[in-house]
DNA sequence: AAATATGTATTAACCTCTTAATACACACCA
DNA sequence: TGGTGTGTATTAAGAGGTTAATACATATTT
């Protein structure tokens, strides 16, 4: 459990990423126990109450749930875990599509880059092992 | 002049991107005047100060100049003004590539994902017309 | 000279997020 | 039975960033 946190975006909603992140990679198994709200707040040394804020969301999104006052899990319901994936994909490409779009940036330069990019990340991961 | 906030980021953030997309793409010419913080302020419905935080930032970073109590003008340095659409897009593409990679989503499928909905876009844009 | 428009600066109000301090109900276990 | 660990809720305070209100100096124009 290691989240990197910016400055930028609230630390609730980045570790709602986070969750997400590993849902969609398969980090997390359906029905799967996660740490409870003061266990989580103390691997992250954030405050109880924003791992809270955090669950509360997740829980409102359909993506864990709590039975009683137990740890909650992670949701039994593979569209939901499919959809995540979904979501955050078509959000990232949305994202970069607008953006390349407003400077009008070619779809052959756009793809290149990316290409060119995403090798060279790949290649400094696996030297860092 | 026509800026479409979110509510997520600055408006002044806002509007900084604004004027990089324009000048970016060419839509300002090196030395061209730029509206004065009232007038900007006025035509985006926005406060004056925030217009000033905006012109304020972008002067720092030397993307515009201003001499007296003039309207502040676009720099005439051609090397800012290429730099400016290097930055947007380069952001653009490892913001992109960090969340693909941070899903393991493989880079044929990011690709085609960008080719497709790029397409998309493009197609809707042209019969907006 | 007066009015208007410019950039600039200062101060305050506001808002969101975060943290904090408690409190409560429930379940499990020694 | 008492202690511990859950989830949940309420309230308040703090911090940071954003926006707002106002004022000032200068230049141009009428």
């Amino acid at each position: 459990m290691d989240v990197k946190f910016n400055n930028r975006d609230p630390v609730y909603i980045q570790v709602i990423r986070h969750f997400k992140e590993k849902i969609a990679t398969g980090g997390y198994e359906p029905g799967q126990e996660i740490p409870s709200r003061r266990e989580l707040a103390n691997n992250l040394k954030i405050n109880p109450n924003t791992a809270q804020r955090a669950y509360k969301e997740m829980e409102e999104e359909g993506l864990i749930f709590t039975e009683g006052n137990l740890p909650s899990r992670i949701t039994n319901d593979p569209e939901v875990i499919r959809n995540v994936r979904k979501e955050l994909i078509l959000e990232a490409v949305h994202s970069f599509v607008a953006s390349v779009q407003s400077i009008n940036v070619p779809l052959e330069e756009a793809l290149h880059l990316v290409k060119e990019n995403y090798q060279r990340n790949k290649n400094e991961q696996e030297e860092s092992l």
